[in-house]
DNA sequence: TAGTGGTCTAGACCACACT
DNA sequence: GTGTGGTCTAGACCACTAT
């Protein structure tokens, strides 16, 4: 632990570098409340002035905040303290978590290839010729079936399906591995839906009953709807978690 | 729009920052399918070279790309484009858009003191002296009443609740205006639920009927909940909808 | 040992905001 | 005009990776 001549104050200072104990200091300002939303910052220069580093390094600190969301700068004025914006929220999309975080399995039900028609047609290809394959698969938490997916993708020749992709791959996966284009984009939409028949049956429940319906859209950077998922939930298995942007 | 002895070709080149054109230019060629995920990039120094910009400006640019999650750098290795991630979704709360991106409005039901207990007591505090202020508001869509909302927060001395933030301020704007802490983050949990027999009336449905329950709770930088709301939303009209992280 | 990205400097000029 | 942030340079040394 201590300096010695091996470990002059210089090296010892650069384990963290100056740029990252910089906004380290103003976060730390910000959230015990001595820095308010609105105040403004001391410059860039002096900023560097009082910690003799120059202001390259300076505005490498006032970065990282920026891209938190911790300040703002205007040109010409100064660097502010923002208020966090509470209404921008991320969801982690892992299935497992969004079951509670427990323990859940796959059971493969179904795989077939079906015309483009209907409400996925319209979404996957305008062309009525175009072939999709469907896959149909259920979760399980402890032998118990709590939701069924179903997945939507354009036959493509000479892309075949891996039987692993089919049983574990997440969906974006599954389409980086079958498409030519790169998928690029998602774009879900979550509400509330009654279980068909089948579905129901599936899932030991009665028809009609309420779930959760979480579609999935992936996208190449053209635009082209690459593949579309949709998941039916049980409403007491299945519950989505977001929380607002980073703000670390 | 001629460039003139006013506006030599250095200027007109800096209306796009050099950092940024790079940026650009590198985006593109991973969007056209040019670079794929996993190749690597030219070393910051020859990127440089290329375009006659110093390393440092080069880097700037790359920051860019870094940030958007279009690739990653490895210390000593080099820069190479990443997958993107598709399993990370952001949604933008704002309850209009949420609502089918239709006009709405409010009307306040109720406003009242209660004591602090069951669920919502839980979260807002330990201590059962607490008085917590309940807001009842419901969101209407032509006439149509479609969501009911219930805020839940502290009551504090001094801190009173003006009639225009009740009327139209949204949950994150009313705390900091209600609150001595700053809020700094909002963790949601979306389910399904089923309308309890005076949700069902005020919305107009039967008791019972499934509905998307959107349950919101604010945090300040120590951890402290500082309110709770809960949106209960009419399955036909409240729909969530989120999308893969820019990727600009 | 050579090549790479990570950090940092001490300047410079510019556009923009205020007064 | 003065002060601010935005852009950019031409170097430097470091730590890490690969051979």
């Amino acid at each position: 632990m201590q300096k010695g001549k091996g470990m002059p104050m210089r090296a010892r200072e650069q384990v963290i570098p100056a740029y990252y104990r910089l906004a380290d200091d103003i976060k730390q300002k910000i959230e015990s409340g001595e820095l308010k939303p609105g105040d403004g910052l001391p410059t860039e220069e002096s900023l560097g002035e009082a910690r003799g580093i120059s202001r390259m390094t300076v505005r490498q600190g006032l970065s990282l905040l920026l891209e938190a969301g911790l300040i703002e700068t205007i040109k010409g004025k100064g660097s502010f303290v923002s208020r966090p914006c509470l209404n921008r929220l991320v969801i982690d999309w892992e299935i497992g978590v969004q079951l509670n975080g427990q323990e859940y399995q796959y059971r493969l039900l179904e795989v077939k290839v079906v015309r483009s028609e209907g409400e996925i047609g319209q979404i996957l290809g305008p062309a009525p010729e175009q072939k999709i394959i469907q896959i149909k698969r259920v979760l399980l938490q402890q032998d118990q079936p709590v939701a069924i997916e179903e997945r939507y993708l354009p036959y493509i020749k000479g892309k075949p399906l891996l039987e692993n992709h089919l049983e574990y791959a997440d969906f974006p996966e599954m389409i980086a591995k079958h498409q030519e284009c790169l998928p690029v984009r998602n774009d879900m939409d979550i509400s509330v839906a009654l279980l068909t028949a089948e579905q129901a049956q599936q899932l030991g429940e009665l028809p009609q009953s309420p779930a959760m319906l979480v579609r999935s859209i992936i996208y190449s950077s053209t635009g082209k709807a690459l593949g579309v998922s949709r998941l039916v939930g049980h409403q007491n298995h299945l519950h989505l978690r977001a929380t607002s942007y980073p703000y670390r």
